[in-house]
DNA sequence: CCAAAAATGGACCTGCAAGTCCAAAACCTG
DNA sequence: CAGGTTTTGGACTTGCAGGTCCATTTTTGG
């Protein structure tokens, strides 16, 4: 019945009886749309935009994503988010010593400040995140994975003695992903790299110093 | 020539006058369409929606927004602007002792946790952000006005002797509203608190601590 | 009380972008 | 190659939200 053929589950519904071809065809719609609304914002891109920049007609966009524009948002989003995580490796996964967090902060500057104020994900957050109820989980998955790889390389660094040990490494992940995403957002809004910087720099600084203190329960 | 004029100018057009009744026409206007887009979020917020919220027509909408949506979306936006420093008052502007910092964190948490998924600027910078060219100032300039409140904070502190004098103000105040804003950025995308509440904890207790250990330039 | 200006109501127009439909081509399997 | 399935192209429909227009009412200063 099914020959070469490739399941992408999303949502609920799964996707089935994808040729070779028909699977190269979705993806490149997947990128290109992904691709436009960086450079666009999402509300500014038109499914005739995305079929224009693919080489796709109508049909194809439809058949591919039968709920239309709302299926193609959430799976823009998915192909996003692990973007984002795939482009801190293996920086992300490698929190071992000093250095290599010194090297994961410099990769997380060098990866906004090329991307400017190009930001997909706060888009599609905003814009998707309220009608289709699919791209809050996405979103929300991303950050508790991000935040999860940051705790284990705090933990690491504990075990090996060069964080003190009464850290709690949840709450210090959580307080380090937050100046992350507020330096992001910054960094949109204000176009300047500052705050990313600083946040980053003064927890990290922080976590080495002596860490959390723990005055408040 | 004019009377009871007020005044209100934006962008670069002036809108002349206006009577008592057409300001408060004016006024009702942009505070239901505040209120519309809080609740449901700005794409999903027609012209019709906010007429029938704030009794009013077509006629009015155009009579005092000229250039339709995007002017309204503008006044929106600083209309909500402005109310974020104000609900931060008198807190913001006396950050003169630990306790005082503490009242102020827990005002903003309490009224993050009130205010919950909605969030009116995030909206706004998304979408009236990449459209108007003003939207983005606006955000600046609340952005701007937010982190120096937080500088004077500091400073004060630290002419106190509460603060070391070797931290830098603008860098622990830009840190400190990056994890404000990611921690709200989390909250909306999450619905968790935690890492509001920790960004705050954290960032203050290191100010108390010892602060920014100036081991970068 | 009058004339000018502002405020209001609502019918109407218009453009556009999402979504539908079907017929033709390409493709796979046996 | 035959028959079914997937893929593709593009014309057509549709709904709707933003914006225009003007006629009517209200307000205002003198």
């Amino acid at each position: 019945m099914d020959l070469q053929v490739q399941n992408l589950r999303y949502g609920g519904a799964m996707t089935r009886a994808l040729t070779r071809k028909g699977a190269a065809t979705r993806a490149r719609i997947v990128a290109g749309a992904a691709a436009e609304i960086r450079e666009r914002g999402v509300d500014e891109v038109r499914l005739e935009d995305v079929m224009a920049h693919t080489g796709t007609s109508k049909g194809q966009l439809f058949h591919y994503f039968p709920d239309g524009k709302e299926e193609l948002l959430l799976a823009v989003a998915q192909h996003e988010a692990d973007q984002v995580l795939t482009d801190q490796e293996p920086m992300l996964s490698n929190l071992t010593s000093w250095p290599a967090w010194q090297a994961w902060r410099d990769r997380l500057i060098e990866r906004y400040l090329a991307q400017g104020v190009k930001c997909p994900l706060n888009g599609l957050l905003g814009q998707t995140g309220r009608r289709a109820p699919g791209a809050q989980a996405i979103v929300t998955g991303l950050m508790w994975r991000w935040q999860e790889a940051i705790a284990v390389g705090i933990r690491h660094m504990q075990s090996a003695g060069d964080i003190a040990p009464d850290v709690d490494a949840d709450r210090a992940s959580a307080a380090l992903l937050a100046g992350i995403q507020g330096g992001v957002l910054l960094l949109l809004s204000t176009g300047r790299i500052d705050h990313l910087e600083a946040a980053l720099d003064l927890t990290i600084d922080s976590l080495r110093a002596g860490g959390d203190s723990p005055s408040r329960a």
